[in-house]
DNA sequence: TTACAATTGATAATCATTACTAACAGGGGT
DNA sequence: ACCCCTGTTAGTAATGATTATCAATTGTAA
């Protein structure tokens, strides 16, 4: 079974790519109907999946509702914003975790990990602080 | 705005703790329902949610479809079977990572993370050895 | 005991995702 | 060029998890 690479899995692949983004579906659906108005939701969910299949992309399920998707294959982890929920890469020295130190008393064979932090991004905190002056102050 | 202590809330905490497990909502209106049979399903997630908005119950938002709740409160990682989805401690030191060494270029104020290993619990494990040999081998 | 706010059970609505289906496209082989 | 085969698409229905709604009930405090 292998994978034609059709124009709208193409174009899919590509506007992932120019984001610089982690994008959900629906995001990406968003911007590649700008260019090809008669594509389908359901043809991004389905090129999104096949592409995170075949190892071109990265699918993260990060906490919340909504997959993201990922142009980097790189093994590295993520940082989420709690308020808008938009996500980052976050520099973090993967070395210091070793799975093989890890241990699980259920005798899991470990494949791998991913380290997501949670904090509030630097936009949000600016709406914050400006909400609070507003408000007076608390 | 405080929380009274019903009996169905009473309930749903005493069987997830009992439990020793990380159960999402159904598997817990499940085992409730066995006690007290005309209880909601919309009962159990209101109070899911209410228990663990008050720090009294962890939610745990690992990959998957369903989110899963946790009796044991104090920090700690996991790590979920990518075959059936189980969910279950992992000793990891946390002191390990420290989020102040962490960087972020878009100005994250950070305030927690979590490490979420993956892998093949040893059920699934030998239920795949089982499989294998009976097709003969490959 | 009355009055009010929290809570419940039942069910509808929502949201993200997946499944289905008929039509279409591209590349052999003839 | 023509047929065949399989992968793919657009459009839409279906699913699954969760959340919202709402009338009825309960607990507590005045």
């Amino acid at each position: 079974m292998h994978m034609r690479m059709t124009s709208q899995r193409e174009l899919i692949l590509k506007e992932l790519q120019d984001s610089h983004q982690h994008l959900t579906a629906d995001e990406l659906y968003e911007r590649v109907k700008r260019i090809m108005p008669r594509i389908s939701l359901a043809t991004v969910y389905r090129n999104l999946e096949t592409l995170s299949e075949a190892g071109i992309i990265g699918k993260l399920e990060i906490s919340g509702r909504q997959k993201r998707f990922d142009a980097d294959i790189h093994p590295h982890d993520h940082i989420y914003c709690l308020q808008c929920h938009r996500v980052d890469n976050i520099e973090f020295d993967r070395n210091l975790v070793d799975p093989a130190t890890v241990a699980s008393d259920k005798g899991y064979r470990i494949t791998g990990y991913r380290v997501e932090f949670k904090g509030i991004c630097a936009k949000c905190r600016n709406n914050q602080e400006k909400t609070e002056k507003e408000k007076g102050n608390d």
